[in-house]
DNA sequence: TATAAAAACGATCATACGTTCGTATTTAAG
DNA sequence: CTTAAATACGAACGTATGATCGTTTTTATA
């Protein structure tokens, strides 16, 4: 893929982060070298400073621009929607797909936190607890409701996190499940071990 | 730390296994330099390879050694248990346990299966397919004797470990819960999505 | 205490690293 | 059509990389 001066900064920065997104998954964020990410867009290595600040500006864009995204549209996702066992359904099922689809960008998320500056690291983990807390809420609100049955509401947060999340790592879209199936499998484990 | 020529190399060994554990975690794999490998073990770069292979070979050493040992410690904990429910408990007591105090192989053993060739890759992931499956036969033997009732007995297992792997990785054994809280929280958990 | 084996040293190889910078080229606005 | 801004080039910086090898030192055995 070759590249011309001049050319839209917009197109040529959405693929230095798609490309980033597959090599920092492939080789860590450490092992990823400029140089190979330059190639893979079809730059000279200097270039790619015409678009990033420093290799370390380019894990943040990456993570924070997950992690907003991801909080923006959980937001909408729930918007209008008052009981928490519907809540709890709609948060299973987007959590699911949601990630489901983003493979690369959930295990950059968590496995390269490490690489980030401390500065940068607080304010992705400021994030991270915010869509936590969306599920919190959630099992908090039926838990007051006399709804749900809780013994502790954090660990039981981050179980169903840890959970949902795993599954997404493994699940393959080619398999043997298909995603209705999947979410309605989960949404069933979820409820019994929260349901009242 | 300084080493002589001609001292134990078992010792030696450990102590460059210990550091490894600690730098691929710290670092990721490729990003590993034996360099700095060497000088926290106190040795010429040089010298690791009258230990290691190669570094591709302390990788699948490290990953392996924790798979086999994961594997021996929870057949051991099982033996003699024959009621489901009984060795269900038994299991996820152990999972968690194990993998509290071994955060590092665990982030080792699932992050860094990219960096192993692929012959070393296959062995561990069939050495991971035989400990999902006692989790799988556990489950399976509840089920035919009407003790559970689980929908699929596959999806279960993934999501049973992906719950008790994920909580490990977070938890502060300094923080607010004890483990012993911790398991019967979890046990709970489990139970509830899976018993009759 | 003589000696073989184990372990460490330290130099070396070609190659790759992130980043900077002066210059050239292309685009888009007026 | 002119021109300023955006973008790309390509060389260069000092430093680090995994691995090899001949040599020296230390240990443990007999």
């Amino acid at each position: 893929m070759s590249r011309t001066a001049g050319s839209s900064g917009k197109k040529t920065l959405a693929a230095i982060r798609e490309a980033g997104l597959d090599l920092v998954h492939e080789h860590g964020f450490e092992a990823m070298s400029l140089r190979r990410l330059a190639a893979r867009v079809g730059l000279q290595p200097g270039s790619l400073y015409n678009h990033i600040e420093t290799k370390q500006d380019l894990l943040f864009d990456l993570i924070h621009n997950h992690m907003v995204t991801l909080l923006a549209s959980i937001d909408e996702e729930l918007e209008g929607i008052a009981d928490p066992l519907e809540r709890l359904q709609a948060f299973i099922a987007f959590h699911l797909t949601y990630h489901i689809e983003r493979k690369r960008e959930v295990f950059i998320g968590s496995s390269e936190l490490r690489s980030l500056e401390p500065k940068n690291r607080r304010k992705i983990v400021a994030l991270r607890k915010t869509y936590e807390d969306r599920l919190y809420e959630i099992l908090e609100q039926g838990a007051v409701n006399k709804l749900f049955k809780i013994e502790d509401i954090r660990v039981s947060t981050y179980a169903i996190l840890a959970m949902l999340t795993g599954i997404c790592t493994w699940y393959d879209a080619k398999g043997r499940i298909d995603r209705k199936t999947l979410i309605d499998i989960h949404t069933r484990l979820v409820l019994q071990g929260v349901l009242k």
